[in-house]
DNA sequence: GTTATCATGTTGTATGATAATCAGCCAACC
DNA sequence: GGTTGGCTGATTATCATACAACATGATAAC
């Protein structure tokens, strides 16, 4: 037997629902084409005896999919499945995909955004958005003096960046980028961020940044995130990825064909 | 009275049913922050006599919720609000907010991420994907010669690159990045870039994001990126833009204060 | 103090009914 | 011939009710 303190807790996986499961199944079949764009599922009463569920279910998982714009509903012709183009919600399942490969694309896809945010911070940012990056600044360095937990104050940092590049689409997809970054990283092992030793680093890693956004230098933002990003990759371990500007020449083993 | 042939038709506004109106309201309320992360919605009974509607409607509304990751419900307890960052499904509403900077700020995303999966089609391109760019283009000099529309090839040849790019969240973030676009496009104006006169501007800019990607080389292709979708931008009558890359230093008057 | 038991409130599922809408068919009409 | 109108069946939208499963707190029993 394990022995239980107030921190251990073995938590139950959460059932799934039933409409949760119908909607998942109906969401492959339609993402991996099973049925054209264009046509119509079949009618309620066919899913539920399909199923073998009520038609409660198979409406709340229909309502999930009409909601992400995968399906739209017509009273009196039936279900019809949009084009990928027009659908409104983008959607990353933790509970799919869990290779390595997704977490260094998805790590890759937010460090070019992050890089070019620091640009646009650096020529949009107010005096109220640089006072703010100061006093993280500060925070960081303090949990650094003090040996402390530095992560609340790197994340408003990051999150004051975001904000400071003035551009609300950029801002909200970030949040939910780092969210799945952050939770892979939970699973996979401790932070190895949160360690003082590598916080100091961090901090001076920020203070590039934050100078070149207070002198509204985009290129210097550019690069010194550049530099940041490069060494959070070493720092997590990750090695395909494939790093914007000219300072990171691509790896040849990425090469294919 | 308008005169009506075939191709024109009056498309009514199709009727919003209750759960989407709820689940509209709803998610307004827990996006402002009405609702405390962490904190329980009030009861599905509660929320029925609230807005009115039965049951069935209310669990509809937060069934779309919780499949988009906003809120998480428990049974037996209630259903509890999600934390910002560990939402599911990242949202663009088009019924909701259409500011032309809105438009501006979703190019631009897009183009940060184009540029770069310019670059890493470069690298990372197949044989069979470099067939496929050069399929595109010869299809869209062929439309140019020919002054047909070139829409389809110019859509199959961006749709190769970002395949190319070998990052399966980022191509399917494009895919929805562009729809989007897309469609805002169609709202305001007829496509400029259609036309025959445009369409072999583009030709020429293609050729040379596809010389860079056949030579294996990520900073050519950036920078033939980079010029195309300056282009372009200009094309569509963008002025906010900020580009990645010193080729095109920000403009002044995006500084602010 | 610990364990059972119960009452209450919550979400999950099932069922049956009614309303609104659509598509197709067909007869009636001009 | 072409249009209109009504009919029928299929489908989604909504409502109302019921019960099962679960969580929580209070209470009783040990």
């Amino acid at each position: 037997m394990e022995s239980l303190d107030k921190k251990t807790q073995t938590t139950l996986d959460k059932p799934v629902r039933f409409s949760e499961q119908v909607a998942e199944h109906l969401r492959r079949e339609i993402i991996e084409g099973y049925f054209q764009a264009g046509e119509t599922l079949p009618s309620e009463a066919t899913l539920c005896e399909r199923f073998g569920v009520s038609r409660t279910v198979i409406r709340e998982a229909l309502a999930s999919l009409k909601y992400a714009g995968l399906i739209i509903a017509e009273q009196g012709r039936g279900v019809i499945i949009m084009r990928p183009e027009q659908r409104m919600a983008f959607r990353i399942d933790h509970v799919l995909n869990n290779a390595d490969d997704d977490y260094a694309h998805i790590y890759d896809m937010g460090a070019v955004l992050e890089i070019e945010a620091s640009a646009w911070a650096a020529v949009r940012r107010t005096v109220e958005d640089l006072k703010d990056l100061k006093y993280y600044h500060d925070q960081l360095a303090d949990a650094v003096k003090r040996k402390k937990d530095g992560t609340e104050a790197h994340r408003g940092f990051n999150l004051t960046l975001f904000k400071a590049a003035k551009n609300q689409y950029l801002y909200d997809f970030m949040i939910f980028l780092v969210g799945h970054l952050d939770r892979r990283m939970r699973q996979d092992r401790q932070r190895i961020d949160s360690s003082p030793g590598v916080a100091a680093v961090v901090l001076k890693e920020h203070m590039a940044i934050l100078d070149a956004i207070e002198a509204g230098d985009p290129t210097a933002a550019r690069k010194a995130t550049v530099e940041h990003l490069h060494q959070a990759a070493l720092r997590k371990g990750l090695t395909a990825s494939v790093y914007h500007g000219d300072s990171f020449p691509l790896a040849d083993q990425d090469r294919k064909s």
